[in-house]
DNA sequence: TTGTGGATGTTATAATATAACTGATGGCAC
DNA sequence: GTGCCATCAGTTATATTATAACATCCACAA
């Protein structure tokens, strides 16, 4: 079984440049929807951005007292209607096991991701693992089962987190 | 990567003695309960029951309506504490992406399971998937990340309701 | 008896999510 | 331009899921 490579991990708020990672991700979920003739409007893009905010997996509440600020009408229907837009398009994840959000680094990519949720630091580390879904096909297949969406979330401690 | 054999799956309501299912999973958690001399109250024992009356997920608050006549005072907290110990004692899981609950069927072992969730008959079926708990267990190395917990739930069709 | 711990009863409320209708905007066919 | 349509957002209300906090009960042991 050979696994392939992963981007670095994310998952040191204060050794990466996070300024870099909300440039990239605002850009590219604009050059998607771009692509696929939708509207990243202002209140998408600003729910976007309040999510890359960190990387931690962030509640829909939390997000709707965050854009106040910017979005002074904002109700729950504005921050549940950004949310199924930027989840249809795959710009961020649905984190089942925290009712929260988290951005996706894989925008665009089709293939279902793993998402280690760090107990301690809150940050959720994407992984392809293409290994691991090649085996879960296999186990589909065994089972005579037709997935169509899968999630796999893991609690735990990330690499950071239980060095310390 | 050999797959270990799995126990019959029992996705087929009309095929399989449903009888059966409910009598072992309840005697199944009273030897079990014993042993580790918890009780499994008259209260926890019917919200068993009730969750092995199908292979559906069923959500608490449904749970909550169901329990009534049998349990007249019944209130929200009666049925969530119920859930938090037969959780607790591995008897049911915790179906994150639907917020409801099914019959663990492999209660009593510690191995994490994987969860086929069909779309079209609702019945969740339960798999070891050693295989793919290896692969997984590989790639949490490689992360540098201890797993606590995990949950694969796979939305899809099973094979009765993929082949009509 | 008297405490102690576990389970349950009870009331209230928090947290998460959706429905349903209204209005506003902008593109486009005519 | 006018009228039409689709999309998005505003607004109100409510549904759904889950927990907190405190009271009561009861079996059992000291």
């Amino acid at each position: 079984m050979t696994i392939l490579a992963e981007p670095p991990p994310h998952t040191d708020t204060l050794a990466h440049n996070h300024q870099q990672c909300v440039d990239d991700a605002l850009k590219i979920a604009d050059q998607l929807c771009t692509e696929r003739g939708v509207q990243l409007t202002a209140i998408r893009q600003q729910v976007l951005a309040l999510i890359w905010e960190s990387h931690k997996a962030v509640k829909a509440y939390e997000l709707l007292d965050r854009i106040k600020p910017l979005q002074a009408a904002a109700k729950p229907a504005t921050i549940y209607r950004a949310l199924d837009f930027l989840l249809a398009q795959g710009l961020i994840h649905r984190v089942e096991s925290l009712n929260a959000f988290v951005g996706c680094s894989c925008s665009g990519h089709q293939h279902e991701q793993l998402l280690l949720i760090c107990k301690q630091c809150e940050q959720v580390e994407e992984r392809m693992a293409a290994g691991v879904m090649q085996v879960l096909a296999e186990e589909f297949r065994q089972a005579g089962f037709s997935a169509h969406s899968k999630a796999i979330e893991v609690h735990g401690l990330c690499r950071r987190c239980s060095q310390l």
